[in-house]
DNA sequence: ACAAAAGTGTTATCCTTACACCCATGT
DNA sequence: ACATGGGTGTAAGGATAACACTTTTGT
């Protein structure tokens, strides 16, 4: 709503060639989401993005843009990556793609057609909190799945990849989970998150020892899920702890 | 030379706004060094950068930059952070030091107060395989240790503590060194490059065998220094295994 | 002979890995 | 009772950390 006013570009308040893309996670059912938005009748799907207002710093414009776009307003985006190829927008075949399609008035062609160079950001979040919503540009916002990415505007799809690469790095040197999971969750959702990061199984007594040596969680009752066996732990992140380990990382040269 | 021909800017060909900034690091004597250019009669100096070519995409126009601001030919530099906070350059206090100075004759005062994005780039060279020179809009071109920096403009030194924080997060995850010792060198060399970079003395006994056993490092003959103690041996760096382990990493979460 | 620094060895401790075992639960 | 998945245990192997010992060299 408020949100949605301010859609309307001014041109000459904006970077030039300068945008912003920002590749949100999200973890549910045991797979890695991303937050996508479609653009307004096509079958064309975008990451959510933007301009950089000439007052702003650029990591204020992450979180602004993100909100406008989604709906949804996140405190911290972390930068990942700053894609600059001439092509990697690839201007043509998009022009083609969206022939008959409208764009805001004051695109004109010729601002569109000029080379962006674009920074992408990062954030994880749980996306059972936040009810994304599309903006004036888009027809929907939604959750798909990694593995089963639509067809993507320019190079979104590439900086998707790279975003999930800077993810499986970050994972091996920082806790993950706080802001994907829900408030308490099994330590088998945890390894499920770790696995489809990571991309490989992981061995189920190993990784309980592991977490729990961490120190990051707290364990909770038990939780009874009508299933023919044990009822598992639930667990939640110890706040402190959890940052604590943000700093100064897991694991490192020794 | 061919180089400097070059250095006339057609600031039309150019993308507004955005530049490029290097931290090129070296390492001798025990001590790591990082390139610096001196403005042409000014008591400022700065890192070689410079803008980005319309037609080049950013990874090419860092290598082109580099070069023609210092003479020295890097195949590859990596992008490590975008720095884009709105008064980064604190452009009112960079034009008073400047009153006085030549600015090429078309870097008009308007074009130069406007905001710029930068993205940083990162290397590391043998810094006695190189001879930096300056180009036409410096008088020196230098390297200083990490632990002096003079004053810098902008937000140079805020860009150099961030590459060198994210060389700290590398070493702890892959093999560093090639691009940085000479040819051969001896254990100790290896061992001081870690101590300087991780900021912390680490055991003798201990790094050795750590090191030998990553295998990356080729055992040659002894080298005779005239000191009064055992003669060390010389290592080189197998290519092969080096690479290798840049590929997969050095250490990861089990 | 001695100091200095290089190379190697020793030990306790910890972490990782691959399993095995028992336990709680609903059918 | 039994299958299912959860929690914990164990033993082998490897890595780490602290420090001791031996070797080579020039004075």
């Amino acid at each position: 709503m408020c949100a949605k006013t301010a859609s309307t570009l001014d041109l000459s308040a904006v970077l030039p060639g300068l945008s912003i893309d920002c590749v949100i996670f999200g973890f549910d059912r045991g797979k890695l989401h991303v937050l996508v938005l479609k653009w307004k009748n096509e079958d064309l799907w975008a990451l959510p993005g933007g301009f950089i207002p000439a007052t702003m710093d650029i990591d204020q414009a992450a979180t602004k843009i993100l909100e406008e776009r989604t709906g949804i307003r996140l405190p911290y985006l972390a930068q990942f990556h700053t894609f600059g190829k001439v092509n990697r927008r690839r201007i043509d075949s998009f022009l083609d793609q969206l022939k008959g399609s409208v764009l805001p008035e004051n695109w004109m062609e010729e601002w569109i057609r000029q080379r962006f160079v674009s920074i992408g950001y990062l954030s994880l979040v749980n996306l059972h909190q936040c009810r994304p919503s599309p903006d004036l540009f888009s027809d929907a916002c939604e959750w798909v799945q990694v593995k089963e990415l639509p067809p993507m505007l320019f190079d979104h799809q590439h900086i998707t990849e790279k975003a999930l690469e800077q993810l499986r790095h970050q994972i091996n040197y920082l806790p993950i989970g706080l802001s994907l999971l829900p408030e308490k969750f099994t330590m088998k959702e945890l390894q499920r998150l770790y696995e489809e990061v990571l991309e490989r199984k992981l061995d189920r007594a190993n990784f309980q020892k592991k977490m729990l040596k961490l120190g990051f969680l707290d364990r909770q009752e038990k939780q009874m899920t009508g299933a023919a066996h044990k009822a598992p732990y639930l667990y939640s992140f110890n706040t402190e702890a959890y940052q604590e380990l943000l700093q100064k990382g897991i694991g490192y040269i020794s």
